[in-house]
RNA sequence: CGGAGUGUAGCGCAGUCUGGUAGCGCACCUCGUUCGGGACGAGGGGGUCGUAGGUUCGAAUCCUAUCACUCCGACCA
């Protein structure tokens, strides 16, 4: 079982006095999987087109997501920061993109009669950032990193928040000197978000992808597959074994770098808009992968396009200013969250991976009230809390068969159920979400096993 | 932004055509019986019928305006 690591700072969870308000209908707005089970579950709330407050529950996985992207980006050696939501027009106006970016961005005017916008990106801030302090080649390469709500007024949001108006952004900007170290830059986030994306329990293939409005020439967007994505995609089925860069990578090893960024693009992958059906086409056919994808982050290269225009310039050992090479590395976590589930569910609601569950752990009192239940229920409540368990006890005065349904839609990976009648002969249940697989065990049995200790 | 819809209790809906003072299921509260996969009975609480104007003795219902939300398409992390 992976290690408590990524354990949230919380304390002993009891259902009773939880704020879960689970739903046991479909709200008729939610179209797919994802977003009729975050509803559900309770995890997140609608509060307008497109904007969504996250629930308790809702916000927990979202923590860890964040976790797990924060370890990597930092791992890769970039370093984290907060940049606020809110951005003048003028550094907009600078890079040229105020009135190139449409009525995407949200355009806001503070009591002075000053326009300032709720950032949809942070390019431009991030460097005038850079250009306020670094002067010299010396305090290259830099990677700078924050994770923060973005705002984009999408014309038509839809699917939860797999797709909404306001949703949270890990993006990260490097600064080099050159093209190569860019290169280099580049390559050590390939390798930080194949990371990233296997540790969350997803299979992501780096795609060729358009650059956008953010421009460049070097692009990828990182694709899960799952049946249930939103556009097609086309690939090699090879890449779906290749092996994920170890966590002992050495990331300051430009050859090392290279050689995953060679190994993850020397075969055939492309969303529709990119798909080359000839190149496709020749193919062995049984190494074509045409499947449903879900974007879950996308990386730029854009050389001096912000830089330029901005002024971010250094002084090279030679003594000349050159505008730095930039790129920039974006995942979304709250879509991450959708993108979980369509990637793992069942009827009855998410099979959350252990890395990500709100809780790894459901822990279901079938008596409450009485001794026996009680007792061994809260000794193991303890004990694993004690381990550095995520527990939620389900200790409500409710009958079995609700407990069983509200415990499968939070959807924690184990569950231990307490009930009169195994716990007669001193046995409780164990299982697991995923499979349905049951096992009867022992009270300090079952303790040392979900504990991580046998 | 084009097209199509919907706003009535926390959720899902009926009532609107044909105007007469608001209803059903789930959820919630109380009591009882239940209790290993979303129980049953009895009782109870909760609604400016999206909003504003108008017509009328009387408007959820008819008229006008407006706002919000959803779906299809185009667009997009």
């Amino acid at each position: 079982m992976r290690s408590a690591s990524n354990r949230l700072q919380s304390q002993p969870m009891r259902l009773s006095r939880y704020f879960l308000p689970i739903l046991k209908e479909t709200p008729k707005e939610a179209e797919i999987v994802s977003h009729r089970l975050m509803l559900r579950a309770g995890m997140i709330r609608q509060e307008s087109a497109g904007i969504y407050a996250w629930l308790p529950l809702g916000l927990r996985v979202l923590q860890k997501i964040c976790a797990i992207v924060r370890e990597e980006q930092n791992r890769a050696g970039a370093i984290e920061l907060l940049m606020p939501t809110l951005q003048s027009a003028d550094l907009w106006r600078e890079s040229g993109r105020y009135d190139d970016y449409g009525k995407e961005m949200l355009r806001i005017r503070d009591r002075h009669e000053r326009d300032i916008l709720y950032g949809p990106t942070n390019e431009e801030m991030i460097t005038e950032i850079f250009r306020a302090s670094v002067r010299s080649y010396k305090d290259l390469p830099l990677n700078l990193y924050h994770i923060q709500w973005k705002f984009r007024d999408e014309v038509r949001p839809r699917f939860g928040v797999m797709r909404s108006r306001e949703f949270l952004m890990k993006d990260a900007y490097s600064f080099d000197l050159d093209q190569a170290g860019a290169r280099h830059s580049y390559n050590k986030m390939i390798t930080a978000y194949l990371r990233t994306f296997k540790r969350l329990g997803l299979t992501a293939i780096p795609m060729m992808a358009d650059t956008g409005p953010i421009g460049g020439d070097l692009s990828h967007e990182f694709i899960i597959l799952a049946s249930t994505g939103e556009s097609e995609v086309f690939c090699h089925k090879d890449y779906l074994g290749f092996e994920t860069p170890p966590e002992t990578i050495d990331f300051d090893d430009p050859a090392a770098m290279q050689a995953v960024f060679d190994k993850w693009t020397s075969l055939y992958a492309a969303t529709s808009e990119k798909h080359d059906a000839a190149a496709f086409a020749a193919l062995p056919e049984e190494a074509r992968v045409s499947a449903r994808g879900i974007e879950v982050g996308h990386i730029f290269y854009f050389g001096t396009k912000y830089s330029a225009p901005m002024k971010a310039v250094v002084n090279g050992p030679d003594g000349k200013e050159t505008a730095v090479h930039m790129g920039s590395y974006g995942i979304g976590p709250s879509r991450l969250a959708a993108a979980l589930i369509e990637a793992n569910h069942d009827e009855a609601g998410p099979i959350w991976p252990d890395a990500v569950a709100p809780f790894r752990v459901g822990l279901i009192n079938l008596k409450v009230g009485d001794a026996a239940c009680d007792g061994a229920s809260a000794r193991i409540h303890r004990a694993l809390e004690a381990a550095g368990v995520d527990v939620l006890y389900d200790d409500r005065d409710e009958r079995p068969g609700a407990k069983f349904a509200a415990m499968d839609l939070v959807g924690a990976p184990h569950q231990v159920i307490v009930g009169p009648k195994s716990l007669a002969e001193g046995k409780v249940e164990l299982k697991i979400r995923r499979s349905g697989e049951r096992e009867l065990l022992g009270v300090e049995a079952a303790i040392d096993r979900l504990g991580g200790k046998a």
